[in-house]
DNA sequence: ACCGCTCCAGTTTTT
DNA sequence: CTGGAGCGGT
């Protein structure tokens, strides 16, 4: 039943894991290089096939990682280039951090020697820098996160006079990154689209943008890629010298990679030479953009099969191909909405002519029934390369698909059910909660708090995505750069000095008028009586800290200047009189900030790098349930995983579905997919029949992926969270037999059925524990539910045995708190105690309203 | 300049 | 039902 170990990811032999081929095979293998042990044949060969284009297609848990490691050791070991002439390329550090690591263990060493491994951006940021005078950039330049972004698209549309209310900044920036994404220049923009946005503007407002980042010494997170293309394809000679450089080319992820990271590997991955010198002056894909059907390569050869080429990828001639090997999977592509390109792996086999396409299907992860569902799953979709997962592994237990009858009863089950793999000895660490939207997590993060169940929510704002990081940042680059008006812009006033609006607009005036940087401007404002004397003080006091600062820069370590600054500033007494829950966490976010600067040797090199490499990295330490999105999921496993929300408009989303299409229902069955394959022993689907959406109750159908699920391989459960709809009811055994009935027709109002169990539920009534039952009433959330259903919601009741256990369990019966105690929580920050109940208080947040809690859980304030 | 009110819209997220 | 933005009052 209990899966005996993980399969050793490096070095081990999988223990379930045939003697495939018989002695020769194993004698074969005996011979290699002990790093090839363990490797299956497909992995094996994914590793030793150096020569030309490779695509392995590594479904989940078949060991992707592990190939794409052991191959750069193979490289290496076998002397075909030193690791300074390996590109290896991620989408996210985190990935990065792993192939490193693991790198790491199977070379016996620190992995120093390979610059080249990396994030897109940060490896695209790098060559930038060492080119940024062919962007018209410094190689200084500033990489600006999203809110710097807008902040300058809606300066830009001001000086428009466009009404950004209509023509919000943000749709401005999310068009401006499409068109990066799909490696798109201004003048290279479909002028369709181009004249979409704000009356046929947006065209120029994508040009003004470029040239302001230009002048700020900015490129945004599209540029570190977009102007490597660029520079290639202008100089044919800097793109040969690292054609040259690069003898062997990794990609992980391959599914998601967008047009312009598809261009930036094409042109990367020809032989050096064979990129003929292209007429610089005309920018190829200029003519294609009027024409997007037109790219020369879709006509090239086999007819049909392939999905016409991208505009603009006429860039790459067609030439010999060099040594690059892409990892991905396709029916793991959940990123489309981003501008991920399925398209790319698909199209594969054409793009890199003689590709050899290497299937991993070998599944260490997860139980046959797990892995069965999850296929069976998958198979409904028609754009894909189809692969079949298998296992050797034991059938396990079946897929459960678990009806609520509302959204709090699914997460009060899920509460239960946790609970009981708690007794049964499960880690917490090794149990997931998936939801397709991150405001389904509130009802869990309710539930939990009032249980007293730890739980972590995974995913949610980045490290420095957080407003004190970038506000510290901020500090720190008006230091470096007194020309990043963005930056200054951004802390003038904060903490509070009395320079709003109106002061800025001046110095906005000012620095136009003149052509000098808003701190320049500043400097001279402060010498005239344009200001009132109160603001004009602070605003002199502003520009003398900052004149301060520069100066014991070159006098004073880089974090110990930090320190100053944020001290000095205000900045952290300003979140340190802040009374609100996060106020701590912020404070403990700077401190953490400042210590990771040591990591980096000067100011100016931490900040080179810090956009693009900080990411949180939380304290994993404690047991706790996680809880996050499907999304976030990706690359994670657990041993028990539930999947609530399985219902038509939420999960398939009805929003991809109306803009989507059919493509955007597959990219939500795969995203299903994920979701299954994360689990190695239990998989546990809910769904409710009505759910609070926008405020207001709906009643919801069960999602058509449910009817999608093989039969065979799922048990249809009862809830735990108040058996309202018990075994009797509606709800037998027998009830998959409804499901794949109501399969053809999803039209059935899901009310019906609702109605049906509610009838199930009248003829059964009864409870058990009167008591405690009295206090669990108290205890639920009042649940304002829909008109006909309060006389329902009422009645629910559950095993509440578990419960009991719990608040035995945990702090005793007495609690050691009174009445109008002041207390803090975590999560809601302060309070006072309304009412206490066994180890149960009621508190009345300052910010965060009334809510129960466990009692361990606050501590007096 | 800042606070508090009303109104509106409302997936998924990395770099 | 929430959070963010924009507006008007102090």
């Amino acid at each position: 039943m209990i899966r005996m170990t993980e399969p050793s990811k490096i070095t081990g032999v999988p223990d379930h894991q045939p003697a495939a081929g018989g002695i020769a095979a194993r004698a074969r293998a005996s011979v290699g290089p002990k790093y090839l042990t363990g490797l299956n044949p497909e992995q094996r060969e994914a590793v030793e096939t150096l020569d030309g284009p490779v695509l392995v297609l590594a479904g989940a848990g078949t060991g992707k990682t592990r190939v794409l490691t052991t191959r750069i050791a193979h490289i290496l070991s076998q002397g075909r280039a030193r690791p300074a002439e390996i590109l290896s390329v991620t989408f996210t550090n985190k990935a990065a951090r792993e192939m490193k690591h693991r790198l790491g263990q199977m070379l016996g060493h620190a992995v120093e020697g390979m610059p080249w491994l990396g994030t897109f951006h940060s490896i695209g940021g790098r060559i930038l820098r060492f080119h940024a005078e062919l962007a018209q950039l410094k190689s200084n330049f500033t990489v600006l996160d999203v809110d710097d972004q807008v902040r300058l698209l809606k300066q830009l549309l001001q000086a428009e006079k466009i009404d950004d209310k209509r023509w919000p900044a943000r749709m401005l920036a999310g068009l401006i990154d499409g068109w990066k994404n799909r490696g798109l220049m201004p003048s290279q923009v479909p002028s369709g689209e181009a004249a979409m946005f704000a009356n046929g503007k947006g065209g120029k407002l994508y040009t003004s943008y470029q040239e302001r980042l230009k002048i700020l010494n900015a490129a945004d997170f599209g540029d570190l890629l977009l102007e490597n293309i660029r520079i290639f394809r202008e100089h044919p000679d800097i793109l040969r010298q690292y054609q040259q450089r690069f003898k062997f080319i990794l990609v992980d992820e391959y599914q998601d990679t967008n047009v312009a990271q598809y261009l930036w590997l094409r042109l990367l991955s020809q032989a050096p030479g064979a990129a003929k010198p292209t007429t610089p002056a005309v920018i190829p894909g200029q003519a294609e953009g009027l024409n997007p059907e037109s790219g020369d390569e879709s006509s090239a050869g086999d007819s049909g099969s392939a999905p016409p080429a991208h505009p603009g990828m006429t860039v790459a001639p067609s030439g010999p191909t060099k040594n690059i090997c892409c990892v991905g999977d396709d029916d793991q592509s959940i990123y489309g909405w981003r501008g991920a390109e399925v398209d790319n792996i698909l199209r594969f086999e054409h793009d890199f002519p003689g590709a050899k396409v290497i299937r991993l299907e070998r599944n260490y992860r997860s139980t046959g029934h797990i892995l069965a569902a999850a296929s069976h799953l998958i198979a409904h979709n028609e754009g894909r390369l189809g692969k079949t997962l298998r296992t050797e592994d034991v059938e396990g237990e079946k897929v459960t698909v678990t009806g609520s009858w509302d959204s709090e009863e699914e997460a009060r089950g899920i509460g239960e059910e946790i609970e009981q793999l708690q007794r049964q000895g499960e880690k917490l660490n090794e149990i997931a909660i998936l939801v397709r939207a991150s405001y389904q997590m509130r009802e869990f993060e309710d539930r939990f708090v009032t249980l007293g169940l730890p739980y972590r929510v995974i995913g949610g704002p980045r490290f420095y995505e957080r407003a004190e990081i970038r506000d510290a940042l901020a500090y720190l680059r008006v230091i470096n750069s007194p020309a990043d008006d963005l930056a200054f812009e951004r802390i003038v006033n904060v903490p509070k000095r009395g320079l709003g609006d109106a002061t800025i607009q001046l110095l906005h005036d000012h620095a136009r008028k003149r052509r000098i940087p808003l701190f320049e401007a500043a400097r001279a404002v402060v010498e005239t009586d344009e200001l009132k004397p109160k603001a004009r003080g602070s605003l002199r006091d502003v520009v003398a800290q900052f004149d301060r600062w520069r100066a014991q820069r070159e006098v004073t370590a880089h974090t110990d200047l930090a320190q100053i600054v944020l001290d000095e500033s205000g900045y952290t007494e300003m979140w340190q009189k802040d009374r609100s829950a996060d106020a701590a966490g912020r404070l403990e976010n700077l401190k953490e900030l400042v210590r990771s600067m040591e990591e980096f040797e000067n100011l100016q090199g931490f900040l080179e790098h810090i956009s693009l490499v900080m990411d949180r990295e939380g304290g994993a330490e404690d047991d706790a349930v996680s809880l996050m999105t499907l999304h976030s999921a990706k690359g994670l496993e657990f041993d028990n995983v539930f999947l609530p929300g399985w219902e038509e408009g939420l999960f398939p989303s009805q929003r991809t579905l109306d803009e989507q299409g059919r493509a955007g229902l597959e990219e939500e069955r795969r995203l299903g997919h994920v979701g299954l394959t994360r689990a190695r022993r239990r998989a546990m689907i809910y769904f409710a029949t009505n759910r609070r959406i926008h405020g207001t109750w709906s009643t919801t159908i069960p999602s058509r992926f449910l009817d999608e699920l093989p039969a065979a391989n799922v048990e249809i459960t009862e809830s735990k969270g108040g058996s309202a709809w018990g075994g009797t009811g509606g709800y037998g055994a027998s009830r998959f037999d409804d499901m794949e009935a109501f399969g053809s027709s999803y039209t059935t109002p899901g009310w019906q059925r609702a109605q049906a169990n509610r009838e199930g539920n009248r003829n059964r009534g009864g409870g058990r524990s009167g008591s405690f039952e009295e206090e669990a009433a108290t205890f639920s959330t009042s649940s304002s539910s829909g008109p006909d259903f309060g006389s329902f919601s009422s009645r629910r009741r559950g095993p509440l045995t578990i419960e009991g256990e719990l608040v035995a369990k945990s702090t005793g019966t007495t609690s050691e708190f009174s009445l109008s105690d002041r207390v803090f929580h975590q999560k809601f920050g302060y309070g006072r105690v309304t009412k206490i109940d066994g180890n149960k208080l009621t508190i009345a947040f300052d910010k965060a309203g009334e809510k129960k809690v466990v009692d361990s859980f606050v501590q007096r304030a």
